[in-house]
RNA sequence: GGCGACGUACCCAAGUGGUUAAGGGGGAGGUCUGCAAAACCUCUAUUCAGCGGUUCGAAUCCGCUCGUCGCCUCCA
């Protein structure tokens, strides 16, 4: 089965053939460190983190590359306003990112290349812009790339460049330009401003420059994949295939991938739009991460989607419904030969599971294939229709699927707190004594403490609360 | 003003020409259980924003209308 993809450029739905057989290169654009990330951009980022797994999944190997762009004008202006160097303020949030993304069970890329570290290139690539005539020099040190020298400008925004309309802000601190649709790929020195000191002068990056140097360094020239929220398609993704392809003369990326936003409170999630929520603001009210990551996960990346105490509420009750099956099948005991349906129904399962994914990450249809599965084995457990030896081949389908989705519960169930665990220990033992009484004592006060204590055929289990309160 | 996405049940959301319109959440009833929780069962869209059209047949194609959101500017 092959992956396949709708391509921003072209429009249309392609087959996943990689440059290199087997190997995917892929190449998403991450934070901007300049303050927290806000699940708005976390959804773009797990959109990217999901189809790697799914890749991954299907026996591609894939060298993900997420760039961390640490020097920028919010950077400095941050920087500024907070009295510390653009590197302790890039530094302490790159941390807060790592952090969150940890959280988040977001993937490590192989590579998270910042900026700063990559002026050679940089600088490498403007020359190259400026041999060939495709940029420029302004009076202040500034270079910027010529649009008029780039006819295809505007192919994968579809935008005509004679239609922008420019001129209608004024940036404050603008550059002189032959045009003002012009970007700059290099920024001349100011006063306050950090810069290098290079070959094609003092300054600094200018914003689109640094991810066509890095995902080229890190994936070549032309690689496979480049991911990103919708509104980085202009100018931001726009002007990386006119400054790379002027480069290099070779297609930069073969399919470009885009998210749609994140919404809340009727409006695009957004620092400026004043709507946002922080992924560590949200743990700390104790929302569960793996319910936060399916609210993120859950709809197709291409639709817009609204983040909600509904959402999420329901996001925790999804999540909930899996663990309690997952705890079901690891305390299933059943002495009893093998149920001969159960293979098909996991292999039916997985395949309508992965084929959903191929299909441009349809995760609605893949997760109703987890949840169909989900429901089948719960019959089956009711049933007492499983061997003990089915149950385990069960939980490894779950498992499987998991790999992609990553919303199952830890594979080392976290310990339980040892006052927790007496008390889990005395409800058993009440209720071993048939001490209703007690019995329930406990099991509300462990329920207050976030631990739902359940009585099965298999006996008592006990299992966190999706929402833990510490209100 | 230009470009684009979308409008499916109480909420979220698949389905894009043809059997009973997936799945999750919520709600109602039932089974099981010491009670509960979980789970299971039944029910919760003769209908897919509205109006026309094409077709033997449309939620799915075409047109118009209404509505929502986004990009054209920093932005995931």
């Amino acid at each position: 089965m092959t992956v396949r993809l709708l391509d921003t450029l072209s429009g249309r739905q392609r087959d996943l053939v990689p440059l290199e057989d087997g190997h995917v290169r892929v190449y998403s654009c991450g934070p901007t460190v300049y303050g927290p990330a806000h699940i708005g951009n976390f959804r773009s980022f797990l959109f990217a983190d999901l189809l790697v797994r799914h890749l991954r999944w299907r026996g591609s190997r894939v060298t993900w590359v997420m760039n961390v762009t640490d020097i920028d004008d919010k950077i400095i202006r941050g920087a500024a306003a907070a009295g510390v160097s653009i590197e302790a303020l890039a530094d302490r949030w790159t941390e807060r990112f790592l952090a969150d993304a940890v959280a988040l069970r977001m993937s490590e890329p192989e590579v998270l290349p910042r900026a700063t570290r990559h002026i050679e290139e940089i600088v490498a690539l403007v020359e190259i812009l400026l041999d060939k005539g495709h940029a420029y020099r302004t009076d202040d040190g500034s270079i910027f790339f010529r649009i008029a020298s780039w006819p295809a400008y505007g192919k994968l925004a579809r935008l005509d460049p004679d239609q922008l309309r420019v001129g209608e802000r004024v940036e404050a601190d603008e550059y002189a330009k032959d045009d003002v649709r012009d970007f700059a790929v290099w920024k001349g020195p100011k006063p306050g401003e950090p810069s290098w000191s290079t070959r094609i002068g003092e300054g600094r990056p200018g914003w689109h420059i640094e991810c066509s140097a890095m995902a080229m360094k890190h994936l070549g020239p032309s690689f496979d994949i480049h991911t990103g929220g919708i509104d980085l398609i202009f100018p931001h993704h726009e002007d990386e295939i006119a400054q790379s392809e002027a480069a290099t003369g070779q297609e930069f990326v073969r399919t470009w991938l885009h998210c749609a936003h994140l919404q809340m409170g009727g409006a695009k999630m957004a620092r400026s739009e004043g709507n946002i929520a922080l992924v560590g603001d949200l743990l700390d009210r104790g929302i569960s991460a793996r319910a936060l990551r399916y609210a993120l996960i859950a709809a197709h990346y291409r639709a817009s989607l609204s983040y909600t105490d509904e959402s999420l509420a329901a996001a925790t009750a999804a999540i909930e419904r899996l663990d309690a099956a997952y705890l079901a099948l690891a305390g299933y005991h059943e002495d009893r030969t093998d149920d001969p349906t159960l293979p098909a129904a996991l292999e039916t399962a997985r395949t309508a599971f992965g084929a959903a994914l191929d299909d441009d990450l349809n995760i609605s249809p893949a997760l109703a294939a987890l949840f169909d599965l989900v429901r089948d084995l719960n019959r089956r457990i009711d049933a007492r229709t499983m061997s003990t030896a089915d149950a385990d081949r069960a939980v490894a389908v779950l498992r499987d699927l998991d790999r992609v989705l990553a919303i199952g519960p830890d594979l080392e169930a976290a310990a339980l707190e040892p006052d927790l665990q007496a008390l889990v220990d005395a409800r058993a033992a009440a209720r071993a004594a048939r001490d209703w009484a007690a019995s329930d004592r406990l099991r509300d006060e462990l329920a207050e403490r976030g631990i739902v204590i359940e009585d099965s055929r298999d006996g008592q289990r006990w299992r966190r609360s999706g929402v833990t309160s510490h209100a």
